[in-house]
DNA sequence: CGCCCTATCGCGAGCTGGTCGCAGACACGG
DNA sequence: CCGTGTCTGCGACCAGCTCGCGATAGGGCG
């Protein structure tokens, strides 16, 4: 079992149907708006607010960082988007998809992304032992890589 | 396995032991110091740098919150302290001792601290899995406790 | 097509959590 | 009891994020 997120995710094809979708919601589709979910559909990795605001690539009309926060709070009401924090640093935005949870590197800071069924025996572990039903598409698994666990063996 | 920190932990008995360890690591132990070890031993739940820089229960000689930070930095450096960001809000910080390992519920705030051992099965299925060595003493397992789960399942 | 209502914007101020630089205080070895 | 250098307390500062408010502009309706 997967758990569902607070708000169910919505997949939109591109921009187009995405802002349809925010119409149909009775949302107006205004031009930050509409740069926020054009910035992560070119963006293909998860985005601070920041770099939204900013524009990929510097795109010339950026956008006022408060709004930007508003809009992302806003798509992510209705589904389209979702955002982690990886450790320490800003909170990430991005498009709601295939499930995504996460792995993060306290050494490296290394990002492992993961379908949410990979994780189902971890889950299912903690559910045995304890009852709880983890997510870790909000909150990650922090620990050390293969890497840098093998290079804190060396150490020993 | 259970994967050591990143500096050995140090256990003392009292406030007295803390302080032989401190100068025995050439550290001066000024009154500042000796205040947040005292509110540390006298608190039985993890405290915010806020809360230790207040006293705990207001005692007077409160201290500078910017070395309460710098304080609690070289007692955990040492090793005599630890630090645990549950969710959102401040960084929590506990003597070191019994290694500890933490679940938070993300509808309710519930903290389940749990032995280290307790949760070896699951970082033994994650290690499987990924070849990741998880760590939960510094962030937490997030997710849902059973009483907000059930709730949740309610919904449905 | 143009009006009007109001959702949304952009800006500035503000908040929390945490860090830094610096002058002066004080721990502690001699 | 003195010198040295660690620590303190204060103020400024930073990052990440939120709020209040007057101005702007989506878009339903005539």
């Amino acid at each position: 079992m997967t758990l569902a997120p607070p708000t169910p995710s919505v997949v939109a094809a591109d921009v187009e149907a995405a802002v349809e979708l925010l119409r149909s919601r009775g949302l107006r589709v205004s031009a930050a708006r509409r740069l926020v979910l054009e910035t992560l559909f070119a963006g293909d990795t998860p985005l601070s607010a920041e770099q939204i605001a900013a524009g990929v690539a510097g795109r010339v009309p950026r956008s006022d960082l408060a709004s930007v926060y508003r809009n992302l709070e806003t798509l992510e009401e209705v589904g389209l988007v979702r955002h982690v924090h990886l450790g320490h640093g800003p909170g990430l935005y991005a498009l709601a998809g295939p499930a995504r949870e996460y792995l993060v590197c306290e050494s490296c800071d290394a990002v492992r992304a993961v379908e949410a069924s990979e994780l189902d025996g971890v889950r299912q572990e903690i559910r045995d032992s304890f009852g709880w039903e983890a997510r870790f598409s909000h909150f990650p698994i922090v620990g050390l890589c293969p890497a840098c666990l093998a290079e804190s063996q060396d150490h020993l």
